[in-house]
RNA sequence: GCGCCCGUAGCUCAAUCGGAUAGAGCAUCGGCCUUCUAAGCCGAGGGUUGCAGGUUCGAUUCCUGCCGGGCGUACCA
């Protein structure tokens, strides 16, 4: 039997004639063999419901699915587990064990292990799905301002399931829709008018700076607040002018944004920008397009859209407006236009926005509208929310507090923190490599301090914990990696150069070697929805599972040939899976640090 | 008022979508550097998962009610 499909995964897997990096995955061979196990005993509609076990002595997997086949079959669940055990062909298992109301604990055998790890070579398996094309809507900053703290998600989040999706063999888009357009940009317009031109270079050096001053102006004289109301309809009419001063101050905007993605080693370059005002030209189109659907009602001198489920204060029906009673087109009609952008043009089988929560409402209306125009056939639009920060005290960070903490300062803190540290640490290497560790080092504990939380929940912002390196952060995942290669300068090898074979011997080289080959899995799971956290636990785990190996299984000192390569090769396959991990979360490693 | 999200150890967060005795890190306490980098390892203490019910073999997870917090709720984005 040459071919195996699985029946919950849209994929063929191989299980016997193929490259070894198709080879199925821990969990989907035991699935596999559960699932056999329960035809052969007449048990259907059951899935296995296989799991990474969750404490160690309940083995390396257990089976779930045989109480909920159990209560539907309406017989015993441990005898059933036991037949099942008794009919499951599953040579990779060293032990089979029925426990508690039905559970069936899975010990994995080290030399089944070892095989599947010398199969793999020094490679790293990952999950192989269907390729679809992903347009992922991330970072999205308004050029008005600069970046502040509660871009950071955004960026770090987007960018990394950007990364994943690339490297399981997806075609990804990326969309870096940036706010470039509005009714806000004719103060900063005047503004920037009625400088002189030597002093505009050194003004937008700060845009935040430049943004208050603007703003203060325009509160506090009359005169310019009326020029900068002029500026409006200039802008928006296309005057020549007043467009050359935009686009200035947006070139110098962008510049800004780059300078700090470089900075955060974010993926997105100027061609990924398709900003708002790129769509101007499209409002019109879509709210004439509304109106041949029969969709648009006239409300307060405003163009809405009233869906019916969607209802405002006192229950009254919500519109989603789609052209102001003042003419002008409001984010609504944007993200239309954006929508029918990405389906029609673009042609994105998946479209992810990784917005906020609070655009809840106003991504579901713009789905649903866009649904309702018939934009949307069959693709799948799916806003990825994830929640806000929050100041010391829980409450959130509000644009009028003026405190918000830049986001190119956070950088400069955490680089110099780790600046300090690696100084410390390491005083023998050179200044320049100082510099080149701390900035990978501190850009990498910013970026992991937001991956590994759950994207959903709001966080509470708190430097030293954003800027810890100790514990569960990415420098200690650099620091297991950093070991790794020590060794093999040490050695004078390189895993290029390793022969023999791996054999599992220590409790700690058997754990190891599983949670190498469960990687695949870490990136399945995470990628099911979206959830980067999944992919952190995974490595945080793997370096743990190192360190452990690390401390008790002495590699340099082994006089066996044999078992000191294999502990080479595990030490490798280490190192590798956690470049390649921590590559997806857009973190590097260093060699030493 | 209505809608969505949340409430877990002193603090910051997990818990792979209903699984076993709820896990980490920080902080606290105790061990480990003449041995591959101590940004580390080994160990200890710390919990009525906001409260009260319900569903079932089994609930942090699902349902109902209450308490507390956040966000949203027609022309800012």
């Amino acid at each position: 039997m040459p071919w195996v499909s699985l029946h919950h995964a849209d994929r063929v897997v191989c299980s016997a004639f193929c490259q070894p990096r198709f080879i199925m995955n821990l969990k989907e061979q035991i699935e596999l063999a559960v699932a056999q196990s329960f035809e052969r005993l007449g048990v259907t509609d059951s899935p296995p419901v296989v799991k990474q076990a969750q404490r160690r002595e309940f083995g390396h997997y257990q089976v779930n699915g045989v109480m909920g086949a159990a209560k539907t079959a309406k017989t015993n669940p441990r005898e059933l587990a036991t037949k099942v055990t008794e009919a499951l062909d599953l040579p990779m298992a060293a032990k089979l064990e029925v426990a508690g109301p039905g559970f069936v604990n899975v010990h994995l055998d080290a030399t089944s292990i070892a095989e599947q790890l010398d199969l793999l070579g020094n490679d790293v398996s990952l999950p192989s799905p269907e390729p679809r094309h992903f347009a992922v809507d991330y970072s999205a900053p308004n050029l008005m301002k600069e970046m502040h703290i509660g871009h950071l998600r955004t960026n770090a989040i987007g960018d990394s399931i950007v990364r994943v999706l690339e490297a399981v063999g997806h075609q990804v888009t990326r969309v870096n829709h940036v706010g470039d357009w509005g009714a806000q940009f004719g103060s900063l317009l005047a503004y920037l008018d009625q400088l002189h031109t030597t002093e505009i270079s050194t003004e937008l050096k700060d845009l935040e700076v430049f943004y208050q001053s603007a703003s203060k102006l325009f509160k506090s004289d009359e005169a310019f607040a009326e020029r900068a109301r002029g500026y409006v309809v200039r802008l928006q009419s296309g005057d020549e002018q007043c467009m050359k001063l935009w686009r200035q101050f947006i070139e110098e905007s962008i510049q800004h944004c780059q300078e700090v993605y470089k900075r955060l080693d974010i993926s997105l370059t100027r061609e990924d920008i398709h900003a708002e005002s790129a769509y101007n030209d499209d409002l019109p189109i879509v709210v004439a397009e509304l109106e041949q659907q029969g969709l648009i009602e006239e409300s307060d001198g405003a163009l809405c859209v009233f869906l019916d489920e969607f209802t405002g204060k006192e229950g009254n029906p919500l519109p989603a407006i789609v052209r102001k009673s003042d003419g002008g087109f409001p984010y609504m009609a944007t993200d239309l236009a954006a929508v029918r952008y990405r389906a029609e043009k673009l042609r994105a089988d998946t479209v992810l926005y990784v917005v906020g929560a609070p655009q809840q409402l106003h991504l579901k209306q713009v789905f649903a509208v866009a649904q309702a125009a018939g934009y949307l056939t069959d693709q799948e639009f799916r806003h990825l929310p994830f929640g806000s920060i929050m100041k010391s005290d829980g409450k959130p960070f509000k644009t009028r507090d003026g405190a918000e903490v830049k986001l190119i300062d956070v950088i400069d803190e955490a680089v110099a923190r780790a600046h300090q540290l690696v100084k410390e640490k390491n005083p023998d290497l050179s200044e320049e490599k100082h510099r080149t560790i701390a900035e990978i080092v501190g850009v990498g504990a910013m970026k992991y301090a937001e991956l590994s939380k759950n994207r959903g929940t709001d966080y509470i912002f708190d430097w030293d914990i954003l800027l810890s390196f100790e514990g569960n952060t990415a420098p200690y995942l650099q620091y297991a990696y950093t070991r790794i290669q020590s060794i093999f300068r040490k050695a004078g090898v390189t895993p290029g150069d390793l022969r023999g074979k791996i054999t599992l011997r220590e409790p700690a080289e058997l754990d190891l070697g599983v949670k190498l080959l469960q990687f695949p899995e870490a990136i399945e799971t995470a990628l099911e929805d979206y959830q980067m956290n999944i992919l952190c636990n995974y490595l945080y785990e793997l370096s743990g599972q190192f360190m452990s190996f690390y401390e008790h299984c002495h590699i340099l000192k082994q006089t066996d040939q044999g078992i000191q390569q294999s502990r080479l090769r595990l030490a490798a396959m280490t190192a590798n899976t956690l470049q390649q991990g921590l590559g997806f979360l857009g973190i590097k490693t260093v060699d030493r640090m």
